[in-house]
DNA sequence: GTAGCATGCTATGAAATCCATAGCATTGGA
DNA sequence: TCCAATGCTATGGATTTCATAGCATGCTAC
């Protein structure tokens, strides 16, 4: 249905479509990250239920990421509504090194004061 | 000069600025990881070289993210153009692993078809 | 059987972002 | 003085994202 970054076809960054710049694609979309993120640390969970754990996310931004997200094999449907893949969970580990980093990035940006 | 996401202020995904979710809306833009990997493979080098090696970046686009980055003190000027940080080469560091799942991801993509 | 209520969206119009392309200002040789 | 390289800025149009409203479906309670 929607057109999404694939490896193998052009991307951002790749016109011959690495495998890396077209993920990178694919979640530098606003909030593609973040979808992905909540999802694996919630576990499954209703439309509505992520909605709200993204706080401030509207419905037709959620929908497309879900869908892009679902035609990239890291979300599925289950039972219980919406839940990752297992390559899903995998980037979603990937991902996890990102928060210890983000926290020491919070102290150095808390510390030495902005004049850019 | 620019409004970048920081920790402890809202962003995208969280009120109350979760350090992780700060670093997503910033590198969540479009090109902000890109660039980010681009240049810590690439090594130091100067904005023209950085674009081209980015293969499609618009020099406007490029100029945003690069001051973003400086900000957010991720990339900094050194005397062979732009280079990342230390705290730069950590979020590479810890984006590495990303590469190998993307060709787990290229491999799947392949072999089941699509119908979404 | 109909009145709610939850769920999963779609619709809309405005605002922000991104795009390709052109081109300008500065620097450092030749 | 020319010229090429560098680091951008300007522009107008295309996409994307936004907040908000609301619709369709499937319960459950009465």
């Amino acid at each position: 249905m929607v057109n999404i970054p694939r490896p193998g076809a052009p991307v951002r960054g790749s016109q011959s479509g690495s495998p890396i710049m077209a993920l990178f694609d694919l979640l530098g979309r606003r909030w593609g990250m973040g979808v992905l993120w909540t999802l694996a640390e919630k576990g499954p969970c209703t439309f509505r239920a992520l909605q709200s754990a993204c706080e401030t996310i509207s419905p037709a931004v959620l929908n497309a990421r879900l869908k892009e997200l679902q035609q990239a094999r890291f979300v599925e449907r289950g039972p219980n509504g919406y839940q990752v893949t297992v390559l899903g969970r995998q980037i979603y580990s990937d991902l996890l090194p990102l928060s210890k980093t983000s926290k020491r990035w919070a102290l150095e940006m808390e510390s030495k004061d902005v004049r850019d």
